[in-house]
RNA sequence: GGGCCCGUAGCGCAGCUAGGACAGCGCGGCGGCCUUCUAAGCCGCAGGUCCCGGGUUCGAAUCCCGGCGGGCCCGCCA
């Protein structure tokens, strides 16, 4: 798209232009802030900014002067050391209507100057269990940003990493090879297979426990290890409740072997290796679980561009051997037992590093182990070589992993490792997003212990509780609608929730506070773009035409500036990756716009005032609509 | 013990990066508004040592230092 930012971005042209007239002047950068009520549009902190200049009124009269040549703008006050500037709503209308004319579903469109071609990561959920809520917030986050920087103009790819190489697939495969998929099943494949995983871990660490125990026989340490037994009886008592063939069966299975955790193991190596058969077996089962998470991620309206396999991309091809041969070139890599640990605090002292990648960490970094003894490899030097993959093979310019902030340390060794490699560029390149974990009050989720709310039954609960509000309000619609409508309310209402709360915040999870459907909510901003489209649909007018603004109430006044702020705000978002934003302004504007409903007639309007409230309306509906697009939920034309 | 993050009304949050005009919003509480574009809405009231203590500044929720409280990390798990 070939747009200039007058166009597409009117307002911000206009903010622009002051900005640099008054730079003009008194030779300085300033700020441009909304004003409060009652005091004009924008205000400059300009005695501020001038402060020890002098000549106050000389430079303030220069700089009204030239300001009053600017077209947009109609008044210029100092109160109280803030130079306060009033629009003229007029022009400032025309452009805007203008805009949203002409870009329709894409106002807020504002590209930078040198798109980048970003890859980002998210999800990336170990393939041997259901996708919960702490997955949750992760695939939102990721889903959200993609579609951010993609109204920002760069070009994005959205990848999975299929984890298929670690130590837990092992063991959820080694279950798996045990009692494999009956077809006739009617589990959810990712269900069924998490099962598994959660049996053949209780089994294994109850196992170990009363080992220990034996060798412990009395004293130290006893009590510890019993109670923990006891805690694990318990989940493995749970566990064989939710399917008691399938648990006795892997019981059966275990208890005839010697020594099962070297046998997984051992399919651990013979994967890494390629051995053909531990490779089918393992890649049966991840498959398995990917259709699950298909099924639900196409429930959440996400998807991926890219399905990386570990193994393929870090271990057959050779990389991961690679990048530790090179490594190993660099003193900071040493041996301890067999295992390989990389020193990233020596490395930090002796290098430029901290300087270069910006690091602000203080303190003594602690070293990080690359590989087991055996040889295998563990997962941050997969991630090394995945990194060098995803900036060669893929030309991604910008790296973004979306990962939870537990792995601020193995994320920071990426970058150092890439920086050692030589890949400095790249380290500076490559964005670790964190965010906080949602937790669940009560109970510690645990896939390894089988205990989490999957994101299935949390759509499942929206659903329900969107269709019972429905049906309490004795709203009718078809059988199809209603099903429809409960989704993309009830799915709102979750989406919102995680969305609109900064990312590095921990979230409690709360049922009704997810699923509320009141003010401040995903369907408080659903329920505003309704309103905006019915009023749309009974007007009887041709929308597309030119019009003479006429605004006559400061409500008018202010949902237009809100509107026109909307390009801006999607850059700012962008550039600072803060999808809360996008989620806080569509807040504030549907609740303005509510206002605007509630007191200013639009239909039964006369004339110019008519046309123009129904252009504005028009604005709030495409903006609306298009950040409920960024957030990912749906915007319905009725609920 | 070391590092990172969080701490703003009873509860959930925004504002903090670039210090300034009275610290905002939602829930909950109280009181109003549906013959008029869908009341999942609107209007009003009550509710605050911006965790504490210093410092910088004409000015601090915001910046600096020191505490306190909570979370996370410091694994041959990911």
């Amino acid at each position: 798209m070939d747009l200039k930012k007058e166009v597409y971005d009117p307002l911000g042209y206009l903010k622009e232009e002051v900005k640099s007239t008054i730079k003009e002047v008194i030779g300085k950068e300033i700020e441009l802030r909304r004003a409060p009520k009652g005091l004009g549009d924008y205000a400059v902190p300009l005695v501020r900014a001038i402060k020890g200049q002098g000549e106050l009124e000389k430079l303030l009269s220069e700089v009204s002067d030239k300001l009053s040549r600017v077209s947009g703008i109609s008044r210029i006050e100092l109160v109280r050391g803030f130079l306060n500037i009033s629009l003229n709503y007029r022009e400032v209308a025309k452009a805007v209507f203008k805009s949203v004319d002409e870009l329709g579903e894409r106002y807020g469109y504002n590209p930078v100057a040198e798109p980048k071609r970003i890859l980002i990561e998210f999800l990336s959920a170990n393939p041997i269990h259901p996708l919960h809520i702490g997955h949750l917030r992760n695939a939102l986050l990721g889903e959200a940003l993609s579609k951010l920087l993609r109204l920002r103009g760069h070009s994005v790819e959205k990848h999975f990493y299929v984890n298929d190489a670690g130590l837990q697939i092992s063991i959820a495969a080694y279950g798996f090879s045990k009692v494999g998929f009956p077809s006739s099943l009617k589990v959810k494949p990712d269900e069924y297979i998490g099962l598994i995983y959660s049996c053949v871990n209780a089994l294994l660490t109850i196992r170990e426990l009363k080992r220990r125990l034996e060798y412990l026989r009395e004293g130290e340490g006893v009590a510890e290890v019993t109670s923990e037994l006891d805690e694990w009886t318990a989940i493995a008592a749970k566990l064989r409740e939710r399917d008691p063939v399938l648990f006795d069966k892997l019981a059966d299975e275990l208890n005839k072997e010697d020594d099962p955790k070297s046998k997984i193991a051992e399919l651990n190596r013979r994967f890494e290796k390629g051995d053909l058969e531990a490779v089918r077996l393992v890649r049966d089962m991840c498959k398995l679980v990917i259709k699950g998470f298909n099924l639900t991620l196409r429930e959440l309206g996400i998807s991926f561009d890219s399905w990386d396999w570990e193994s393929e991309v870090t271990l057959w091809n050779g990389l991961t051997e690679e990048v530790i041969n090179r490594l190993r070139r660099c003193k900071y890599l040493r041996s301890e037992g067999g295992s390989l640990v990389l020193d990233g605090d020596s490395a930090i002292r002796d290098t430029t590093i901290k300087e270069e990648l910006g690091l602000t960490r203080k303190g003594p970094l602690p070293p990080l182990t690359l590989t087991r003894s055996d040889g295998t490899t563990l997962y941050p030097i997969r991630d090394v070589a995945y990194s060098i993959w995803k900036f060669e093979r893929c030309k991604a310019d910008i790296v973004i992993n979306v990962i939870g902030v537990e792995q601020t340390l193995p994320q920071l060794y990426v970058k150092i490792a890439l920086w050692l490699l030589g890949y400095k560029e790249e380290a500076r390149n490559l964005i670790h997003y964190s965010y906080e974990a949602v937790k669940v009050p009560g109970y510690r989720m645990s896939a390894r212990k089988g205990r989490f709310i999957s994101v299935d039954e949390l759509i499942r609960e929206a659903k329900n509780r969107a269709l019972m509000e429905i049906e309490r309000r004795g709203l009718s619609y078809t059988t199809e609608n209603v099903g429809k409508i409960a989704k993309a309310v009830g799915l709102g209402a979750i989406k919102y929730a995680i969305l609109s709360v900064a990312p590095n915040k921990v979230i409690n999870f709360d049922w009704d506070r997810a699923l509320d459907f009141n003010r401040n909510s995903g369907p408080f901003v659903q329920y505003a773009y309704v309103r905006a489209s019915s009023i749309l649909r009974k007007a009887d007018v041709d929308l597309t035409i030119d019009i003479e603004p006429h605004l006559q109430e400061d409500l008018e006044r202010e949902l237009l500036i809100e509107v026109g702020e909307w390009p801006g705000l999607v850059a700012k978002a962008a550039d600072e990756l803060r999808v809360d934003m996008i989620a806080n302004y569509a807040y504030n504007l549907a609740k303005l716009f509510n206002t605007f409903y509630e007191r200013l007639p639009v239909l039964s309007a006369k004339g110019d005032v008519k046309l123009t409230r129904l252009k504005l309306v028009k604005c709030v509906k495409t903006v609306l609509g298009n950040a409920l697009n960024i957030l990912g939920i749906e915007a319905p034309e009725r609920m």
